[in-house]
DNA sequence: CCTCGTCTACGGGTTCTTCAGTAGAATAAA
DNA sequence: TTTATTCTACTGAAGAACCCGTAGACGAGG
């Protein structure tokens, strides 16, 4: 229930954590676009982790960082804020918003009609 | 092409201004669930000003505030970016996201199938 | 010894959030 | 009319969160 919010650059490390599955302070500072002080990586990374989002286990001198939360759920609640705040509720206007990009591999959008379906075929 | 980010408090402001339509400061902070000082929220407000995201008419002695982003377009913008950092840019990961939403009325699931049929049978 | 990479400790600057205090103008009351 | 109340906006300011970094200690490896 609790819900889950990340700043832009908490979010950004987040998601190198999710990508990786796990990463040192280095690591994580190479993966990033902007090259920040060695420093400034560790901060966002211990405040993340005093909220409880990651995790560190040693490893040789330095700390492997691991996400605690799942990228699904997350996720989840990020798109639910999202919905409720600017398409006041509506998953469909916030699906529409997704299918209008005109960068979407067709591909793609059938495994979401694929997906649709299995999900409105389900037990009645 | 300029990014859209808007932090919780000031999120919520908006949501209300989309819902509404325009609104004074005494309706947006009737419509917030937590009740605030009238200057917390015309703070929030005069922020978004600066920021460019809201402009004000006078009305009587109130000011009347209107969104100048649209809803569409603030979603967009926060939907990639959710789907970049956190489904690593996949958009089927994100929808499919979406619809495991058990409360999602088949109603709007089926309206999403035909949204989805119209975009795939786009003429090539 | 010196360097390199790491963590700790700490601080400064900006943004975000909230509000008290103040003042002006319209309205109501005396 | 004069006074009081009410609604409005503006200002300043405090505290928290966020973001970025310097300085120092510490150990491993050359």
């Amino acid at each position: 229930m609790s819900e889950i919010y990340f700043p832009p650059r908490e979010l950004e490390v987040m998601s190198v954590l999710w990508r990786l599955g796990s990463a040192t302070v280095a690591e994580v500072r190479e993966a990033l676009r902007e090259d920040l002080a060695y420093t400034s990586v560790l901060s966002a990374l211990q405040t993340l982790e005093d909220k409880g989002y990651v995790r560190h286990e040693a490893e040789g001198r330095a700390y492997r960082y691991f996400p605690v939360v799942e990228a699904e759920r997350a996720g989840g609640s990020a798109l639910a804020r999202i919905r409720d705040a600017i398409f006041q509720g509506s998953a469909e206007r916030m699906f529409a918003q997704i299918v209008s990009d005109r960068g979407l591999p067709r591909e793609e959008l059938e495994r979401m009609r694929r997906l649709l379906a299995e999900r409105l075929g389900e037990k009645p």
